[in-house]
DNA sequence: CTGAAAGCGCTTACAG
DNA sequence: CTGAAAGCGCTTACAG
């Protein structure tokens, strides 16, 4: 077993106090120049580094944060996890995550277990965190923030994207390539990005002669959901020739159940998503989709918390990014059907 | 704010001693029946439960584990990382998680910052951990264990997969279907995935007359690295009627090259990968693959962790899981290469 | 600029 | 079965 060095141990070999060594560390207060050479060989001779646990105790900082998602295995969410912890250890920080499945009962759980290790804050990309929740946390002095929550955060910072704005580029887009006939499967009404993407849609296509509500399908913002749905949809309407999706995997849903009837996706029909994951490269055709800036998102939220956790953020508030259209060959509307390269 | 209460003010509610408390809180030593109800009501009353941050310096466990892997945005690592979660969840352990991006520096920091946290093991699913490392690990008393790493551990069990045995069932399958020419592409030699899937392919094949080395092209188990190879190989071997690609990502880029060339997968010729990720869903057609039990892999790894810590791991040694085929479309070889439904 | 002391909230022997 | 004491390794006022 190796042996590890002390602060004391530190301190007896410099042939100083202890606290002078912690106010060098920490660089709280003056240490003479002199002194500070002492210090500094022993802390080198000794490879000394300092005890975290102990820091914890003592000065109720551990230099971890948290980052409650559903669920990690979700691309959209693994892809914000990576820019979290890049952003974390950047600052010095360590990231613990947790599932919630969207269950207020595991959030809950977490948040217990998280505040008995003195977490200095925690990232929510969970929905179900409770007004009763967020303001313990608020009584509790522990910092959060949160990723696209509504508009009622009254102790942590929000970002988001601009989802209504979003969609009303999809729409636009499905008419520019001559679409005359789209309809939406829409997410989750409980969820903010499910809500304002349908916004965006309704408000952009009640002008046309074509829209009724029975071109809306809700879906589960799963791959099952976009099938189920285009399946409803394509019964009612044969005649559709775009089809928004809420997100990208109701988006492959869609291609799918579309693909299984032999309608050619792009020229007969075409598909936009959302959420701009990794997955709308990989599938054939390529999606179209409107791409949050995902990593981005990650890293600011993470900025934010890092911000509030150090007591120099001067407001919470909620940010709202650009999101950007990615034109693939779900929505090329190619005149011959099934010409061969 | 919130007061927190403390073990002393149960001691004192209760009437007895912080010792007593601590003892009952531990289940270490006797307690009293009747000095345990007078404790458990304190703790109720004052709605307590135990600073972890105390209890790690002062007891050395912080009923914490971290989780080092390449990238937890890779498919493969975030499905693990679910289930890694799951699993120290349900045993108490909070995760952290760290990414390595393969770079030994990153990972050496992660150790650094894991050990003056107290973190009670160590997950490695990353390949970068030297020997030099593993022993200074095993000197520090800190468990880990470690995914498909080499047979040259000494103080870590080991968790993976029949990849050599995957890779022969691959070749048959593509045999089966009628495969008369079956080319590699193989993954990065330095990871045993990489080279024991190449072993199997090659013992599978050399026996037959169609068999030449040339047939073997490096990827980099990324989908760059696939469609890369298999332009090389089309240009090489125009004639190849079966592709086993070394990882799912690989065969994703073998599908999108094959089709660029306006050659059809699965008629023409079939296509292999190896994982079982979820994206092999998603593709068009739907991808054959030799699937890991990759919940199950983190599942284990997790359980094995936790054992070690707690001391009862009996021995260290390396576990392999077993791999399944899961026939899909782009292996299926119909006569008509461009029917439609 | 520096040190002694108290304290963070627990656990762990050691007496009794 | 129970309690007093020391200790885990730091930080933070407070004197000087």
């Amino acid at each position: 077993m190796i042996v590890i060095s002390t602060i004391r141990d530190v301190a007896k070999l410099a042939g100083v106090s202890v606290s002078t060594v912690s106010r060098f560390l920490n660089k709280s207060g003056y240490v003479n120049a002199e002194t500070e050479r002492l210090i500094k060989d022993a802390i080198e001779k000794l490879n000394y580094s300092p005890n975290e646990v102990a820091r914890g105790l003592a000065g109720k900082k551990t230099n971890t944060i948290a980052l409650i998602l559903p669920d990690i295995s979700n691309l959209f969410f693994s892809d914000l996890a990576r820019a979290v912890e890049d952003v974390a250890a950047t600052y010095g920080y360590t990231v613990i995550f947790g599932n919630s499945d969207d269950q207020g009962t595991k959030e809950r759980r977490y948040i217990e277990t998280l505040k008995k290790k003195y977490i200095d804050g925690i990232i929510f990309a969970s929905n179900t965190l409770s007004r009763e929740d967020s303001e313990m946390l608020a009584k509790l002095g522990i910092p959060f923030v949160c990723l696209d929550r509504g508009p009622s955060e009254k102790n942590g910072s929000v970002v988001r994207s601009k989802n209504k704005e979003g969609a009303v580029m999809a729409v636009r887009h499905l008419l520019d390539v001559g679409c005359r006939k789209i309809a939406h499967i829409y997410g989750p009404q409980d969820l903010i990005t499910g809500k304002e993407r349908l916004n965006g849609y309704v408000q952009s296509v009640q002008v046309f002669e074509w829209y009724t509500p029975t071109l809306l399908e809700p879906g589960d913002f799963r791959i099952a959901g976009g099938m189920a749905a285009t399946e409803r949809l394509l019964e009612r309407h044969p005649d559709i020739d775009g089809i928004f999706a809420g997100n990208d995997l109701m988006a492959v849903g869609a291609l799918k159940a579309l693909q299984r009837r032999g309608i050619a996706v792009g020229c007969q029909v075409a598909v936009c998503g959302f959420d701009g994951i990794q997955t709308t490269e990989i599938t054939t055709p390529e999606l179209t989709t409107i791409a949050q800036p995902i990593y981005e998102m990650g890293a600011h939220i993470s900025r934010l918390l890092i911000k509030k956790i150090e007591g120099v953020l001067e407001e919470d508030r909620i940010y709202e990014l650009d999101v950007k259209l990615i034109a693939r060959d779900s929505t090329l509307r190619r005149k011959v059907p099934n010409e061969q390269g």
